[in-house]
DNA sequence: CGCGGCTTTGATGTTCATCAAGTAAAGTGG
DNA sequence: CCACTTTACTTGATGAACATCAAAGCCGCG
């Protein structure tokens, strides 16, 4: 029987990697993948670029974006740990149609797409198991917008906070992790008014600020703003 | 060998279905589909509701719409013939995510779910095919929300006017299949504003309308309103 | 230390939603 | 088929929501 354990303990592509497999006929995918970290602010993937590698994430946190032809950037979502990061495109597209950003320090590990492609040519419960994945990644992303796009401002924004407060950190308290602007180009707003509206929160007793840090101290309230807002 | 041949010369579903397999061991997709018509307005499926069936679309056009808590239906995009509409959620949801409406008379090719899951469960070619195509499909949607997002009211009304005059119909005089309403609720404003802005390129002759009946003028500057408004 | 990027606030104007009111079109029941 | 109801369409007036412009403070970094 090959070797199935590595070092990451935690790991699903593991598990979807073997486990429709007979032990005798796998090959060890921890043999296989690169480990590689980004620190904060750098790039993983970028747009138009070639796509040769099968991305996953072990660690951190990353946001998918893309730049307009008037060169500013829409932010589509972010990815965590355990998420495909290449999910969009990997398979029908040869080239990324956005841009990957580690937006904390992030370590993922890279395969070569080809071993993913073979391997899911030969076996086709773990080719189902991929395209799960990705239904379940892109209905995400698009519920996500969806959910945005029926909100004003406020609660455009108390959406995001509980985005980053219940989803991300599970924490009333956390440091954010993209700046305003990034705010804003994640919900489609001004920078301006992303700040602005972060202010009446404080001045309204809903959240604290201290530069990135926020503390949300009335979630109740920021509840509803993001559900009627 | 089986017969793969049925009254559907053009359908792509049966390439994917047999492109992959031996053709002893095949049974006949087209012996399996049923087909079935909706006319105009009528609703095929509905979010909440179990899947049960992989729908194909024959012919016709539809919508794909999701309703708030609020009552108020959203929009997300439309297929057209040779499309899986039931692509979002089929593989990783057990209910729809979201409705599906005829919005012209509509035929579509029904097969059991189960069939389709098993097929790709035997034939990984063929789950790697719907995977690329589940992929486009979504990269699709998301790529057209974010370039209606990037856009303003005039941008938004001509990048609809556009994508019906050269994606759907690949004529500058078409019948709108939808209502202002509709349009209202897939470039998320309100149905007056998509009227007046619809009036006012008539005023400035870029439009002729007839009720539902559009003829496109001058499209050289609709294409412009698109991209920079 | 100075430069560029991020943040903040205020003033101003544009874009858009809302409200209102009326016409046209389409479906409904007698 | 006609009166009736409802739904779609249209236009105008008003105000709210939001973008833009401007100016200044702050912070990190070479």
């Amino acid at each position: 029987m090959g070797k199935t354990n590595c070092s990451c303990e935690k790991c699903q592509l593991k598990s979807l990697f073997f486990s429709h497999v007979d032990a005798s006929e796998m090959s060890n995918i921890c043999d296989i993948k690169v480990e590689k970290q980004y620190s904060k602010g750098e790039i993983i993937t970028t747009e138009g670029e070639p796509i040769r590698e099968f991305i996953y994430m072990k660690e951190g946190l990353v946001k998918l974006s893309k730049t307009g032809t008037d060169g500013k950037d829409q932010i589509i979502s972010f990815s965590k740990p355990f998420d495909f990061v290449s999910l969009l495109s990997v398979f029908s597209s040869k080239t990324y149609k956005y841009s990957v950003t580690a937006i904390e320090d992030t370590t993922v590990c890279i395969l070569d797409l080809d071993v993913v492609k073979n391997h899911a040519q030969e076996n086709a419960l773990f080719a189902m198991d991929l395209m799960a994945r990705i239904s379940e990644a892109t209905d995400k992303i698009l519920l996500d917008n969806l959910a945005i796009k029926r909100k004003h401002l406020k609660g455009r924004i108390a959406h995001v906070l509980l985005y980053f407060s219940d989803y991300i950190y599970k924490n009333d308290e956390f440091e954010l992790p993209i700046s305003r602007r990034e705010i804003a180009e994640y919900i489609g707003m001004t920078t301006e008014n992303v700040i602005r509206t972060l202010s009446e929160f404080r001045k309204d007793k809903i959240i604290k600020i201290f530069g990135k840090d926020i503390l949300i101290s009335d979630k109740k309230r920021l509840q509803n703003i993001s559900d009627f807002g």
